[in-house]
DNA sequence: TACACAATACGACAATTATTGAAATGTGCA
DNA sequence: TGCACATTTCAATAATTGTCGTATTGTGTA
């Protein structure tokens, strides 16, 4: 993760929709769900709601498999920690054995996710 | 935190000079750096670093201090804090007892700064 | 093959955000 | 008081992003 990657990252969840929509697939967990359920469950037009994903998904937020002729989308768990360890990395230099280690337990979020 | 609040903060950070601002103050910890200081590190004209403090300011990431003539600017780390366990709420339903202990470390991020 | 459905792609318009330079505000010090 | 410095404010312009409707692609099934 460099800081290009981050604006990315951070661009892609900060918007309304987009942040529904990132919350909704954490809570949903590796399986995910469809692009029209995703869309029903904020409030978005199908069109609006594929924008959106697309912009996730470009971020690397979260990933697209196509299961029949639905196509499922889910977080991509991985990076997400990333985003969060490169936002506090170094945390108060004053004390970095607290917040190293802190960071280190931020990575496991999820075990869930392989990988 | 609610929806509101977290895309005003994420579009915050979702600036290539904004991030880099946040991420030299949470290394610097609570005792911050003053305006002219962040703009030179991050290479932005005084105008441009000062629109953009306002900015995370403004989001409630960082806050401001006068301190002589020197304005110090440090992060919020509660706000930190708050807005990383936003975008992990409720993790992996599947794991809750993984995911729901994780995020109350990271609320511990950075013990330095009080409340 | 032909139809129905899930989802995306495209083009146009509206709205928001970033950048720049010049001017103004506030503070310390002689 | 008056000067020097740190920082912000303002106004204008350029660039990016979101939204909407229509058309298109891909898949499953009769």
């Amino acid at each position: 993760m460099n800081s290009k990657d981050a604006v990315i990252c951070l661009a892609a969840l900060a918007n309304d929709q987009r942040l529904a929509i990132f919350r909704l697939l954490v809570k949903a967990g590796p399986s995910g769900l469809s692009a029209g359920e995703i869309a029903e469950a904020v409030g978005a037009t199908p069109t609006g709601g594929s924008f959106h994903l697309k912009e996730l998904d470009r971020a690397g937020l979260i990933h697209a498999t196509r299961v029949g002729r639905y196509i499922r989308y889910a977080v991509h768990f991985e990076k997400m920690r990333q985003l969060l360890s490169f936002l506090t990395e170094d945390c108060c230099q004053g004390q970095p054995e607290l917040c190293g280690s802190t960071i280190r337990k931020a990575r496991r979020l999820c075990k869930g996710e392989a990988k």
